[in-house]
DNA sequence: TATTATCTCATTGTCTGACAATGTCAAACA
DNA sequence: TGTTTGACATTGTCAGACAATGAGATAATA
């Protein structure tokens, strides 16, 4: 539809088109919008942290001089966006970096096991990327931060005890030494949903236990900054999960 | 400190953990997501598309048997993920497919130059792998839908029309024809911020013009189920971008 | 008749004030 | 010292009012 428009406008009147080009959208800005832009330029300026609890609504209200019920709205949005987390009685505290060049991108997902395999399917390849990358930029500190990471995942999984939260922070180290911090952000929040979706029927489970062993090799070839070894190590670990899930699928 | 924490308590009473891990989080049921939930269920059964309208607030309050405010912040949080879009003297219009069991991800880029890099980055790892398994998986009606998408690409190109919308279009087909509807989310996504984070500061521009040549030659190996050689050509044409991109900002 | 200006009305946006529900923290207690 | 209790602060929900705006109907005009 929107081809076929443009294309009939455009052989018609083609002079015309620049022109339209060259217009920009115009922003609404509804009361909640300054509303947020108000609580940015506050969360910037008093320097707040994640996990800082905000001022309370009826302080923002009286301060920014607007009814509490917009302060509600304006921060339910970003509520919905994830940026803040709210509990009654206790306040609202900051959940992720605010900054007045952010931008939010939503991203909807069925809750079906079908996405069970497609989200391990997009992760895997942010993941072999992002193992790449590391491998052949990760700095001194990174490397040794990641080593590090690994003696503890070890040291969890030989003892018995659950190595996920381990495993997450040693996947995390690797994640954020390919330099590019999108890599990261995006496996996370795609690796948060595989869990959701994973335990919803399921209750909770060691996923990928099999390919613990194999992470001491994956983290020699990254540190020793191997990429395609690393890269080999990384796409038998996810295979491993990858047979797995398919197991339980076909299991149901 | 979550990784300590749980070494700790899992060294200390390990038997004790495994009835903790047996536990699942208690979801907290707040009045608005029971508004939610029966929006879902209310578009469900009455079969909104995107673009439909929403009953209005009073109405749904009245029916729903809660107050208009608390229906108000529901929709809000969904406005903030994007699900709809409302209008003042207008209406709210449904913007997103919506089902009960749907995950929304939100991730946070921040608007800047170096962005445009990293966004770049990600969609590339993300571009290629569609275009892999769409040679790989593209069902004949696909290919067809790619042969046509790639003939209106040309004719905007070379009449000197603004072939954007069309470009977006051909590679939507090739994403969609991967198989994982995933990838096609995740890229329009990224594309999405990408043009967000580039206009800002520099108008309109058509990105990556050198590339559209190359196109044919995209769709030609994708459509005959090559896809090695469909990679090949995907990755240069993602380079070609890459590049102007770093020389624009090397001009600042 | 066709087009433009105006008006009305429905709908979302904002404000105020009230009460409910619940987490936090300090004081009282064992 | 550790536990229980209760006051208080904070978010959640409700109701009612008015403002601002967009859409469609209606009237005016060429």
């Amino acid at each position: 539809m929107n081809a076929k428009d443009k294309n009939s406008q455009s052989t018609k009147k083609s002079a015309n088109n620049n022109l339209i080009r060259a217009l920009r959208p115009i922003k609404k800005r509804t009361r909640d919008m300054e509303v947020i832009d108000a609580l940015i330029e506050m969360i910037e300026a008093a320097g707040l942290q994640i996990g800082d609890r905000l001022p309370t609504e009826n302080e923002l209200a009286k301060k920014l001089n607007v009814g509490r019920s917009t302060i509600r709205e304006a921060l339910k949005s970003w509520q919905g966006m994830g940026i803040i987390t709210r509990n009654k009685g206790a306040g609202t505290i900051l959940a992720a970096e605010v900054s007045s060049n952010s931008v939010y991108v939503p991203i909807t997902l069925k809750l079906e096991a079908e996405s069970l395999l497609r989200t391990h399917g997009v992760r895997s390849v942010l993941e072999i990327e992002a193992t790449r990358l590391a491998a052949i930029h990760a700095s001194e500190k990174q490397r040794r931060l990641i080593s590090a990471r690994l003696e503890i995942l070890m040291y969890d999984y030989e003892l018995g005890d659950d190595w996920r939260a381990a495993d997450a922070l040693f996947h995390g180290a690797i994640n954020q030494a390919s330099g590019n911090p999108l890599f990261g952000q995006m496996i996370k929040q795609l690796h948060d949903v595989f869990n959701d979706i994973y335990v919803e029927p399921l209750g909770e489970a060691r996923l990928g236990e099999a390919s613990i062993p194999l992470h001491r090799e994956l983290a020699k070839y990254v540190v020793e900054g191997n990429p395609n070894e690393a890269v080999r190590v990384m796409k038998e670990i996810l295979e491993i999960v990858q047979i797995e899930v398919k197991a339980i699928l076909n299991e149901r």
